[in-house]
DNA sequence: AGCACGCCGACT
DNA sequence: GTCGGCGTGCTC
């Protein structure tokens, strides 16, 4: 009988949409080859070069010209690095978002293990032979030591080094069996879980005591099979202590927890909280994590020894071989969409996840996205709702400031500047939240229009006057302001709008005796600023507060009793159709940084459109009310999550080689389905920026009444659309389920 | 995506 | 004379 040759199917990072085939690697027997399992790292020569790929497939034939074969240089791990759940859901992300497999793959996996030198921490373990496996009890009548350290061989499999000493197994009598070839030490990349920390106690600290509704809100997670649990409270509402008390559980079964939270989110202070409950290994995973640190937490979980695992949204990749629960904090964050390469959204791939392992999934928020949402009042997910504040804590009662009536002092109304008077002279704190940074959005020659605007850029350059510059916020390009309006040399420009900088000088001059704080990526670049700050803000003495987004996220200041907002218009003016639910989560999350202690807040909220519709009923009836109102709203107009969207990104330097491509991409797309009311497709258009960074972007606007016509479809329109040459020279992205639609 | 090859313009 | 601009083609 002939030989069968073996054939692996590798996946790779290329953008190519293929699987590639190779030998086997050279000098290896079939019993080896045999057992190499899929997703081991492999490194492969291809084209010029060499690269880290995986195994997806071992077979006797090729599909490709077997003679063009060339052979694997060297496999990488001796046991798969993605396998499980974690490899169907980068098999699912990959077909899901239109991606290779080979870059998923790559993309869940640590920076360190991308390259071939990169490898899992070892550590020397013990293990038997085939022959030590063979023998029994009887072998050993002579040498009880040898005999005990067989018996913790046969009952454990694999004895890590370091941890002999609890086994009571003697390195001595190891060495003889060594000798005997009974017994050997191997490196291994990862040690085996010790099962028997099960019993140990779970808790650290006494938990807190839940009310009425998180009890409710828990008993409903008390679930180990698939369930998605929609929690929605107010800021102070207590939702962490609800995930304590869920996370507990799983931890008491002896599983694993993972949490996702927003990436500005997982401060020092969430992860310390989770430390001080729990008495089991926590490891965090995100990008301010050094490399090296890095790999040894993604090993922890790995392994199964890190018990709590808590990341930004990469972390929905981590690997956790015994998972119990997931929790997914502040679900409605933008930055749970990865808005480049790999456009996934780690909310939604949580969803799968949880659905593999058939574990409960918690999704929170003070302001739930649309779609998860309507997922909760479909009953595809459960809907948990805690109205009331956690401890004393009092709602902050919330007023809307017309300002077509108020005297305006660099875009602060005067009611605003009383009430922060009077909150200061109480000695309590204030919080003013502009969106913008730098001093001014726009810098005008008000005798001939002319304004600054960038080069590379359709947009306005922002005045920022520490140090004195302009600076575009969209390519990062900046300058010296001129000293006259370059159009008509008059010497004196005036800078339009309000950015943190100006706030924070006209603020200061207005409360000289206060200290006033700014915060924004500006003024947080240092690595200990917000540290610095809280300490500040800890004493709980009176002072202003001053700052972007920043403020609204995370961050507590629990001696603010007073919010103001500055621009709460400023969602109504984009083009994009989520900018009201963009509004009114802002708001929202802002007010929610008004008295959290004991103190009762304040929230003012400045608008020159205060009739408007959908903030009168936020401020009025409050979130939910205004989220099912913008619900339906996409359902008359058939608008996510209603139906599903794919955007078909494209840029060039030549405007129209990326229109042209998507003038492609159209007729395509209309040959494969014809617009109907169930698929309609949109464009060329213009993005919301035509020109950014001096490339010229359009977009294609796809709307599908059916998911799974919608991948038939896109699939297909990437396959035809890579065969053309111009897809070579425009950079162009498959977008689905987009969050926004710059 | 990379990387090589290949063909044309403007420099030491 | 070469250095280097980017169009084109290929990667098991």
């Amino acid at each position: 009988m002939a030989i069968q040759p073996f054939i692996f199917t590798v996946a790779l990072p290329t953008p190519l949409y293929r699987h590639f085939e190779y030998l086997a690697p050279l000098g290896l027997d079939t019993g080896i080859l045999e057992k190499i399992p899929h997703g081991v790292r492999v490194e492969v020569p291809f084209g010029q070069r060499t690269l880290v790929g995986f195994i997806t497939g071992i077979s006797h034939t090729a599909e490709y010209d077997a003679s063009k074969l060339k052979p694997i240089a060297r496999i990488l791990d001796s046991e798969p690095l993605i396998k499980g759940d974690v490899l169907a859901l980068c098999q699912f992300a990959a077909e899901y978002y239109q991606h290779p497999l080979g870059e998923v793959i790559t993309a869940a996996l640590p920076q360190v293990l991308r390259a071939a030198d990169g490898v899992l921490p070892t550590t020397k373990t013990w293990q038997l032979t085939t022959e030590g496996k063979g023998l029994n009890a009887e072998n050993f009548k002579r040498s009880p030591k040898q005999q005990a350290a067989w018996q913790a061989l046969i009952d454990h499999h694999t004895l890590a080094h370091s941890t002999l000493g609890t086994y009571r197994v003697s390195h001595d009598a190891l060495k003889a069996l060594t000798k005997k070839n009974l017994a050997e030490s191997v490196m291994l990349p990862s040690a085996p879980r010790d099962d028997s920390q099960h019993d140990q106690q779970v808790l650290k600290e006494t938990p807190l005591e839940l009310n009425t509704q998180q009890k409710v809100a828990l008993k409903a997670v008390q679930h180990n099979t698939f369930g998605c649990y929609l929690l929605e409270g107010t800021t102070g509402s207590g939702k962490t202590e609800v995930y304590l008390h869920a996370i507990a559980q799983a931890l008491q079964a002896g599983k694993q927890a993972l949490i996702l939270v927003p990436e500005i989110g997982l401060t020092p202070q969430t992860v310390s909280r989770f430390i001080a409950r729990f008495a089991v290994p926590v490891v965090e995973l995100h990008s301010s994590i050094a490399k090296g640190a890095r790999l040894e937490n993604w090993h922890a979980a790995f392994t199964g020894e890190a018990r709590i695992i808590i990341g930004t949204r990469l972390s929905v990749f981590a690997p956790a071989p015994n998972l119990g629960i997931m929790i997914v904090d502040e679900e409605h964050d933008l930055s749970f969409k990865q808005q480049d390469g790999l456009r996934y959204n780690a909310r939604d791939l949580a969803i799968m996840r949880a659905k593999y392992n058939n574990i409960p999934l918690i999704l929170g928020s003070a302001t739930p996205s649309i779609e998860s949402l309507h997922n909760a009042l479909n009953q595809r997910f459960h809907y948990m709702r805690i109205t009331e504040r956690a401890g004393s804590a009092k709602p902050p009662s919330i007023q809307l400031l017309d300002m077509r009536r108020e005297n305006v002092h660099a875009g602060i109304g005067q009611t605003s500047l009383d009430a922060i008077s009077a909150t200061l002279a109480r000695g309590e704190q204030a919080l003013v939240f502009i969106n913008r940074r730098g001093f001014a959005p726009a810098l005008l020659c008000q005798s001939c229009g002319w304004s600054a605007a960038c080069a590379r850029c359709d947009t306005r350059m922002t005045l920022h006057n520490q140090p004195r510059k302009l600076h575009c916020h969209h390519c990062g390009s900046q300058h010296y302001p001129p000293k006259h309006c370059p159009s008509c040399l008059n010497p004196e420009l005036t800078p339009l709008g309000q950015g943190t900088e100006r706030a924070e000088e006209v603020l200061q001059q207005s409360f000289a005796n206060y200290p006033v704080h700014r915060v924004d990526q500006d003024s947080m670049q240092r690595k200990n600023a917000m540290k610095e700050l809280n300490a500040k803000l800890e004493t709980g003495e009176p002072c202003l507060l001053v700052g972007t987004q920043m403020l609204a996220k995370g961050h507590h200041f629990p001696s603010v009793t007073l919010v103001i907002i500055v621009d709460a218009d400023q969602g109504l003016l984009s083009g994009d159709f989520r900018g009201i639910e963009r509004m009114g989560q802002q708001i929202v999350q802002v007010a929610g940084r008004a008295g959290r202690a004991n103190k009762p807040g304040t929230v003012l909220i400045q608008s020159y459109r205060p009739d408007h519709p959908a903030l009168n009923q936020l401020i009025h009836e409050g979130y939910s009310a205004f989220a099912k109102t913008l619900l339906e709203e996409r359902q008359h107009t058939h608008m996510p999550p209603i139906q599903f969207m794919a955007l078909i990104r494209a840029e060039s330097k030549r405007a129209d080689n990326a229109k042209q491509l998507l003038q492609i991409a159209m007729n395509t797309l209309c040959t494969l389905l014809p617009p109907s009311p169930t698929a309609q497709y949109i464009g060329p258009i213009p993005a919301f920026m035509e020109k950014r960074n001096d490339r010229y972007r359009y977009q294609l606007q796809l709307k599908f009444a059916h998911r799974a016509e919608r991948g038939h479809i896109v699939a297909q329109l990437r396959e035809q659309l890579n065969t053309d040459p111009l897809s070579k020279r425009v950079r162009w992205s498959i977008d689905i389920d987009p969050m926004d639609m710059g």
